[in-house]
DNA sequence: TATTTATTGCAAATCTGTCGCAATTAATCG
DNA sequence: CGATTAATTGCGACAGATTTGCAATAAATA
């Protein structure tokens, strides 16, 4: 078992929820992968899960904080939040769709938190998705 | 005509595409207000469009850049691109759901173009979510 | 104003996400 | 380890969101 597979567990313990057969397989599925959308998730454990237990084991881990929503182009995706990975962000390449993480800035991060307070606001979680064209594309591009 | 109306009139024109009453309803609705769901929109020109032709309307402007997607919350949400308002971010209240515009902020821009940068990318666009506590819901949480 | 082509409205189809309920599984305890 | 109990799941069925084909209509062009 992985420690985050062990923190999962702790983590539903805790709170009085089961450690069940489909809820590990839904963290599994999510576990260091880059964000999946809904659509991906069912396919991965819809040969195993019906989905709409996939719907509510996805809404119960939002419910714990073990993952989040984070938009991606035009939608949503899911991932394990920081507890379970490290907090970053996305690049999205708008050609080819590629996403890749931004590691954690410490610059990027406190002009954020700087900005909210500016504002009044406690903030509590961010998200930051940069579009544009990934190395690979953009030499694509030079060579047309 | 307003000036951003001549515009978006310029760049369907430019692009071979047609200056219809349905295009001009859709780019009022969303002309000087904060991001619209697309139930909000539907129900503002739902009078007098069909939902689809609104769906294909939205469709077409986020080809030509005059609206993108932005998330709010767990849902996406539509508004002008900055060729048609102000850049701008967004904070979002977790307790109440208002959200507000975070006006431009030049170490923040730079910051994020540096990173894209430092990865390679080209950006040409990004998009920043803060979520957290409103000034408002900060103080009735103290009362309670 | 007539002609041509793009666009729209309508209705049907398809996705996406949700719900109630009976069958199953996990937790608990002797 | 079995029996008991309560939580969880699978299975329709369902409601809402988004897409699509096609005939009717509106915009552009000359
Ligand atoms: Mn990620
Ligand atoms: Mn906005
Ligand atoms: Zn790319
Ligand atoms: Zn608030």
């Amino acid at each position: 078992m992985t420690l985050s597979e062990f923190q999962l567990q702790q983590q539903l313990k805790s709170r009085g929820y089961s450690i069940t057969h489909p809820r590990t397989i839904v963290f599994k599925a999510l576990e260091d992968k880059e964000a999946l959308t809904m659509a991906e998730l069912v396919a991965i454990c819809g040969q195993q899960l019906d989905r709409a237990t996939v719907y509510r084991t996805v809404g119960l881990f939002e419910d714990l904080g073990i993952i989040r929503r984070v938009q991606i182009g035009w939608k949503y995706k899911l991932e394990l939040t920081d507890s379970f990975s490290h907090h970053h962000h996305h690049l999205t390449c708008t050609n080819c769709g590629k996403v890749t993480p931004i590691i954690e800035d410490d610059a990027l991060e406190d002009r954020i938190n700087s900005l909210a307070k500016a504002y009044h606001f406690t903030p509590s979680d961010h998200q930051i998705e940069i579009r544009g064209l990934c190395y690979a594309c953009q030499l694509s591009s030079i060579v047309e």
